[in-house]
DNA sequence: TGTACATCAGTGAACGCGCGTTCACTGATGTAC
DNA sequence: TGTACATCAGTGAACGCGCGTTCACTGATGTAC
C-alpha cells in the first residue's frame, strides 16, 4: 500500500507483454503494431514509450518469456536418470516439439533485429543459455575429454545443428521437410552425431 | 542487328541486376533501394518496373546468381577422386567458405521473403538444389540402404546441420562461435555425422 | 529528300501508405493555507 | 471542511520519414506520302 502507483505500472507492463505476445502468437513478429497491442492491454498508445522505451524494447521482454517457457519444455522433455545419449535425443526431440507447438513465438526469436547500431541489452543475452545450458552436461559425459570452453563451444555447435535442421524444415520455402518425416530426421541426426562423438 | 532493341534490353537487365548485387554486397538485403539500384544502373526509376515486375523480382535474380555461383565453389572445393567421407568434409569447408566471402549475399539467400501471399517462382525455387545436390552422391556411398526420396531427404538434413551451425556463428547475436574455432566445428559435427552414419 | 504525323520507350515528380514516435494538452491527485 | 493552486500521469492527434510504385508527360524513332 502506498505502492499503488507501482503496482498499477507493473501490472500495465504485464498487460503489455501478454498483449504483445498474444499479437505475435495471432500474426507473427511483423503483426505487432503499437497501436494495437496498447488498444488490446487498455492504455493509450503514448503509454507504451513511457513503460518501456519503445516497440523492440517490448518485443525483447517477450522474447525473454519465450526462452522461459522453452527452458522450462526442454526440461520437462528428458526422462528420470536417462543416459546421455537419449538426454540427447530428448532435448532434440523436445526443441522440435516447442518449435512446433510455438512457431510464430519461437520464430520471433530469431526474426527480432535492434536496429542498426543498438545493442542487445546484457540481461536478454544471458536468457539465450537455455538453448545450450541443458546440453552441457550429457555432452561432457559422452566427451569427458572437452572440458570448459570448449565443450562449451561444441554444446553450442550441436544445438545449432539441430536448430537448423528444425529452422529449415518449418520456415525454408524451398525444400521443406515433410512433417512426418522431421521428428525422424532430427533422431537421425542427433544420434548420428552421438555415436560419432562417442565412438 | 535488327535486335538492337532487345540488346539494350538485356544490357540494362545485366547492369540492374549487377548493380543490385553490389548494393547488397555493400549494405546488405536492406541496403538496395528502386532508387539507387536505378541511379547506379544508369537508367530511370521506372525502368526498373518496366524490366522486373517489381524490386523483389530483382533480389530473386541475385539470389539466383549467388545460387549459381555457390554451386561452383562447392565443385571446386572438392579434390579430385576423393573418398565420400573426404568429400562431405571439402563440402562443408566449401559452404563455410563461401558464407564468409559472400556474407551479405549469402545471407540475402535466407533473409528475403516475398510478399505475404506471392509464391516463389518455380525457376527460382529449381535453382536451390546446389544446397545440397552435391551431397547426395558421397551420401549414398556412406548410406547404400537409402535411396530416392529417403537419400535425398537425408542430404537436405545433413545440410541444415551444416547450415545452421554456419548460420547461428555467423548471424547470431548470443553466442557468436569465434573465427578461428569455426571451421574446426564444422569439422566436427560433420566427422561425426558421418562416422554415426557409417557406423 | 522533305514534311507531317503516329507510336512508344523512357522519364522522374508525385502519390500513397504504413507506422513508430512525440508532445501539447487535460484532468485527476496532492499540497498549502 | 473549503478554496486555490501545482504537479504530473496519461492521452491520442499529429508529425515525419522512408520508400515502393505509378502515370502523365516528352522526345526519339519509325512510317506514310
Amino acid at each position: 500500500m502506498g505502492n499503488n502507483r507501482e503496482e498499477q505500472r507493473g501490472d500495465l507492463r504485464k498487460r503489455l507483454i501478454g498483449a504483445a505476445e498474444a499479437r505475435i502468437v495471432a500474426g507473427g513478429l511483423e503483426g505487432l503494431k503499437a497501436r494495437e497491442v496498447t488498444a488490446d492491454a487498455g492504455c493509450a498508445l503514448g503509454m507504451l514509450y513511457i513503460v518501456f522505451d519503445d516497440l523492440d524494447r517490448l518485443v525483447l521482454q517477450v522474447n525473454s518469456r519465450t526462452l522461459a517457457r522453452l527452458g522450462v519444455a526442454l526440461a520437462a522433455a528428458v526422462p528420470e536418470g536417462a543416459a546421455p545419449k537419449e538426454v540427447m535425443a530428448a532435448l532434440a526431440q523436445g526443441y522440435l516439439g516447442f518449435a512446433l507447438n510455438n512457431f510464430r513465438l519461437w520464430s520471433a526469436l530469431f526474426t527480432h533485429r535492434l536496429p542498426h547500431g543498438v545493442a542487445v541489452p546484457e540481461w536478454h543475452k544471458l536468457d539465450h543459455e537455455v538453448l545450450f545450458a541443458q546440453i552441457i552436461a550429457p555432452l561432457g559425459q559422452l566427451r569427458p575429454d572437452l572440458r570448459g570452453a570448449e565443450l562449451q563451444q561444441r554444446a553450442i555447435t550441436v544445438f545449432a545443428a539441430v536448430h537448423g535442421v528444425v529452422m529449415l524444415a518449418l520456415t525454408g520455402r524451398f525444400f521443406a521437410t515433410p512433417r512426418n518425416a522431421l521428428a525422424g530426421e532430427v533422431a537421425a541426426l542427433v544420434d548420428a552425431m552421438m555415436r560419432g562423438l562417442a565412438g
